[in-house]
DNA sequence: GCCGTTTTCGGCCCGACTGTTTTCAGTCG
């Protein structure tokens, strides 16, 4: 077994454990162990091999055991005997809202439920509000959650659609008859979630490419078939693999980037301005068919500017999208990294690591927020502990410079919108960055008063995350952004596009909005460790998406201008 | 399960919400 299956395994055998009632430490040592090990650098051979697996915190006698026997394909007897006692799709169940193991295993034993497909039937038929530790209420939310779940069932985050389609192109961009491939679709398009990778492949022998293609992934279903793409299933996500040949490789690779209704639009006006456009998006002038060189020239042959992928979408105004469409944001314009958690509170990294990565990566400050005081499951950081941190933030400051550290802190926002420390402390931090973490059953009165209370704090300066949505697990609560937009602006405030694949928070229509009305953005990593940075570049393409340009995006900003924004507060 | 030890075993992250059981179990972040 690779580390990324040992990891699986050990998470696995914490959720039966769970299920068969075995005390929370121990199902707790499984899940803190394979966070270590899924945080620790190193390769699993190297672990194995050195005996270092025991140095690594939360890894002792048993579960080194346990991992070793993994790595070598052997049965691990704690893990078979659960799989005995319980079928493996109950465990499919933890992905409900207000299911823990507790009551899956009454779900179990009392109507042999396995699936969310019976949970399903026997909510609608009534018969778990009877059971112990249920109730009907409990039975509705189960029921909301279930259908919830179904509505996202075959998507994907957008970080595994892209591993999965790199991976692709790396495996098949060798065979030979391949010309080139690119990866096509909503991936492209960088859309939040996806139910489909999609590859663009140039051959002039696609009998021949299918079959090599089908060896090399180790695929042979071919769901279904037309003349121009043939349908995979590849590690459970549906992959379409497109052809084109080299004389309409361009137009093809428009037509299949999309999104479905661009592409008509444009396929509209191309007609309205006298070219014909078949089927599979060959453009025709008076029969003749035009040798398209490069996807730029379909714009040029509306005399209109390119559009990159991110912005093949309906949503944009004519006239904001053209102004705008040159000074689109790049990822090197940021000059520095914000909201990202070191091991004061639930990160895996010292803020002196944190740093480093930051200068060696040509970036100039560093804002570490870190969780306050209530957030007591995430090692939120008490008074004395901020101060602690303010200490070695001014001593790293010294030894770093001239790169620059700022002391941020991400506050929870209380249920009654005040902020999570007294105000002599939160006037200590350089960014106060405000986000909701609880109590999320809220309607949009509640919630948009919530926030709109915290927004108007005059300690605060970005509002993190604004819809406490987790992509395919939670919906969020609703807001009435127009207000909360409006408040940001009264208020001096800003608004994180937070880079983690599961939030994306703000959505980047919302963040489209919010330009609209002169709002400014910052776009953070919310790292919890050095390779969670990589998630910048998803910000920047929601950032993209929303049609920001650097002036939009305050940590575009030189470290002096970017602090300066926030002092033009009020307080 | 792990960890730190008074090296043999107690503590481990916890406050809040929910529904209802008026004292707590289950779940959540």
């Amino acid at each position: 077994m690779d580390k990324a299956e040992i990891i699986r395994a050990l998470r696995e055998l914490s959720l039966y454990l769970e299920i068969d009632g075995e005390n929370p430490f121990k199902i707790r040592s499984y899940l803190k162990a394979a966070d270590t090990l899924e945080h620790t650098q190193e390769s699993i051979e190297e672990l194995i091999n050195t005996n270092k697996l025991r140095e690594l915190e939360g890894i002792g006698e048993a579960i080194e055991k346990k991992i070793i026997s993994l790595y070598k394909g052997e049965p691990v007897p704690a893990l078979e005997k659960m799989r005995n006692k319980y079928p493996e799709s109950l465990l499919s169940l933890f992905s409900i809202p207000f299911l823990g193991g507790k009551r899956i295993k009454v779900l179990f034993e009392h109507l042999n439920i396995k699936t969310i497909e019976e949970l399903k039937n026997a909510c609608l038929e009534g018969k778990i509000a009877n059971l112990p530790g249920f109730n009907k209420k409990i039975e509705n939310k189960i029921l909301k959650g279930v259908e919830l779940i179904s509505k996202w069932e075959g998507f994907h985050l957008i970080d595994k659609g892209y591993e999965i389609a790199n991976e692709i192109v790396n495996k098949i961009v060798g065979i030979s008859n391949i010309d080139e491939v690119y990866i096509v679709g909503s991936v492209r398009r960088f859309t939040e979630t996806i139910n489909n990778v999609d590859i663009m492949v140039v051959t002039q022998d696609k009998s021949e490419v299918i079959k090599k293609i089908e060896k090399e992934l180790d695929i042979t279903t071919s769901q279904k078939s037309d003349s121009n793409s043939v349908e995979f299933i590849y590690k459970n996500i549906k992959l379409n693999i497109h052809f084109s040949e080299p004389h309409n490789k361009y137009t093809k690779l428009f037509y299949y980037t999309g999104s479905k209704d661009f592409v008509e639009k444009y396929k509209f006006a191309l007609k309205r301005k006298g070219f014909e456009v078949d089927k599979e998006f060959n453009i025709f002038h008076h029969k003749n068919r035009i040798e398209v060189l490069s996807e730029n020239a379909i714009f040029e042959l509306l005399n209109e500017p390119y559009l990159p992928p991110e912005v093949r979408e309906i949503l944009y105004e004519e006239d904001i999208l053209k102004k705008r469409i040159d000074r689109l944001i790049k990822e090197g314009e940021i000059k520095g990294i914000v909201h990202c958690h070191s091991n004061y509170s639930d990160g895996h990294n010292t803020i002196e690591e944190l740093a480093e990565y930051c200068k060696d990566n040509g970036y100039e400050y560093l804002v570490v927020c870190d969780h306050s005081q209530s957030a007591g499951y995430a090692k939120g950081l008490n008074i004395d502990t901020v101060r602690k941190q303010h200490d070695e933030i001014e001593n790293l400051n010294i030894k770093l410079k001239p790169f620059k550290i700022f002391k941020g802190i991400e506050c929870d926002i209380r249920l009654d919108g005040t902020l999570d420390y007294p105000n002599d402390i939160l006037t200590t931090f350089d960014i106060v960055v405000v986000s909701v973490h609880s109590k999320l059953e809220m309607d949009e009165n509640i919630a948009t008063q919530r926030i709109t209370c915290a927004i108007n704090n005059p300690f605060t300066h970005i509002l993190g995350h604004p819809s406490g949505r987790l992509l395919l697990t939670r919906a969020g609560y609703p807001l009435n952004y127009e207000k909360i937009f409006d408040e940001c602006l009264k208020n001096n405030v800003a608004i994180e596009i937070n880079a983690q694949p599961q939030r994306l928070d703000l959505d980047w229509k919302n963040v489209y909005k919010g330009m609209c009305r002169g709002l400014k953005f910052v776009i953070t990593t919310d790292a919890h460790d050095i390779p969670d940075m990589r998630y910048l570049s998803y910000g920047v393409s929601i950032a993209r998406k929303g049609l920001l340009t650097p002036e939009d995006v305050l940590n575009t900003y030189p470290a002096e201008e970017f602090i300066n924004w926030f002092k033009k507060k009020k307080r």
